[in-house]
DNA sequence: GCGAATATAATAGTATTACTATCAACATAT
DNA sequence: ATATGTTGATAGTAATACTATTATATTCGC
């Protein structure tokens, strides 16, 4: 990953948290360590307070910087589609044939997440295997039409647009490009995890990945060829 | 729904309770309610004092049946896509043309769950719903390796090695009916979410179905054609 | 019809969770 | 020197997720 990406801060909805974590130490500290914690012991055993005791600091500190933990996944998530799409828009920004395009975008968007960039304090490799594990809970609730109004899914919304345009830049005749797009984003996701825990229910493993499975998908789907 | 189907009762893991819930009528009432109590106020909110006062029962009672609401939910889960299997090993059997069978398998597995066929005490169409919402909660647990030996997520395995070998008998070049066929029954499920929440995420609506992007979907990338 | 076994209900109790509130200590900025 | 903001420490509350015990009601075998 390229070293400006060191100087780039990704921008935040303003309501996923009570104070901007990126504006003390004690906010990064409390975004890094909350990504290592939940991916050890899971998200339903996760609470301030083991957080605070692993940062040495206090519950009630992290309060003031997220409302509970479900602000906190929202946060996380919010995080890792914005980094997401920056990865994605610098790697097919100036790529005029569209196939190649559309081929490179889903290549960033299925890759597996294997080196921490040190893009600021948050690991994204852990981060990555966190989103795979963690991201239905972060929407899978009740209150999921009020988040949505107030903004909180709206990189990831981005992205499934953009990879639907793209779609309909290669082939303008077909029917489906926004339900084909949201199904690559999560079913990537879902891939990895019948990859970890199901190996059954899936082709990918060490040598197949996600990405051949959705790039062979996508040019069969749009009838293009594999070297397109 | 054939009347046939009230006389049969779905084979359940018997880890998955404590006391079989369909012995007794304090435990159908238990499932029964718990569905619609879930499918109203959400898996994260639900609990067994409040689905005890639902059903003038005691916590303690419904402790007896079943470990916690994690297992429980397991148990509807595993219900839902009996229920699932049952329908589409009904509709199949016969159909010696691969591509219909296919077909057939995947209209089942992706139709709106429209009426309550009073299959029992369980309504499938709030079921249907629950399972939407909540059933990836049921395998994004740390716990999830575990579960899995003990066979809790026997059937909805066998559902996608069925879909996935109706996949190599049409086209048995493909190379990747596992994933193909896992996308579908967790996509599926997505693609409804989205509906309901996310309409500018899919192209699903009151006028296309889940069944049609997917069947188009699958014609498309097996090269069939869409009477087949 | 009676006693034994079983199922359910009622009550109480515990540890943990998910917070809220208050106040003190410290650093910094003006 | 004083006001402001940040963090830490402590305490407290209501709800959750159970477990345990005892009482009561129902059913079954004989």
């Amino acid at each position: 990953m390229d070293i400006l990406m060191k100087s780039v801060k990704l921008e935040m909805n303003g309501k996923l948290y009570v104070k901007d974590p990126e504006s003390s130490d004690l906010g990064k500290k409390i975004v890094e360590q909350s990504i290592l914690l939940i991916d050890e012991i899971g998200f339903e055993c996760f609470t301030f307070k083991k957080l605070g005791v692993r940062i040495q600091s206090n519950e009630s500190s992290i309060y003031r910087y997220f409302e509970n933990k479900h602000k906190l996944l929202l946060y996380l998530a919010s995080w890792y589609w914005g980094w997401m799409e920056y990865r994605m828009v610098f790697a097919t920004n100036g790529i005029s044939n569209p196939e190649k395009k559309l081929k490179k975008a889903i290549e960033v968007l299925t890759q597996n997440v294997e080196e921490d960039s040190s893009f600021s304090h948050v690991n994204e490799v852990v981060l990555n295997r966190l989103i795979i594990n963690e991201y239905s809970k972060s929407y899978l609730v009740k209150e999921v039409d009020q988040e949505n109004k107030d903004g909180y899914f709206t990189i990831s919304k981005r992205i499934v647009s953009r990879i639907s345009k793209m779609i309909q830049e290669v082939d303008g005749s077909y029917p489906y490009p926004l339900s084909l797009a949201s199904t690559i984003l999560e079913g990537t996701l879902h891939q990895y995890f019948l990859a970890e825990h199901f190996p059954k229910l899936t082709d990918c493993n060490q040598k197949i990945t996600p990405t051949q499975f959705f790039t062979d998908l996508i040019f069969r789907t749009l009838n293009l060829k594999p070297n397109g």
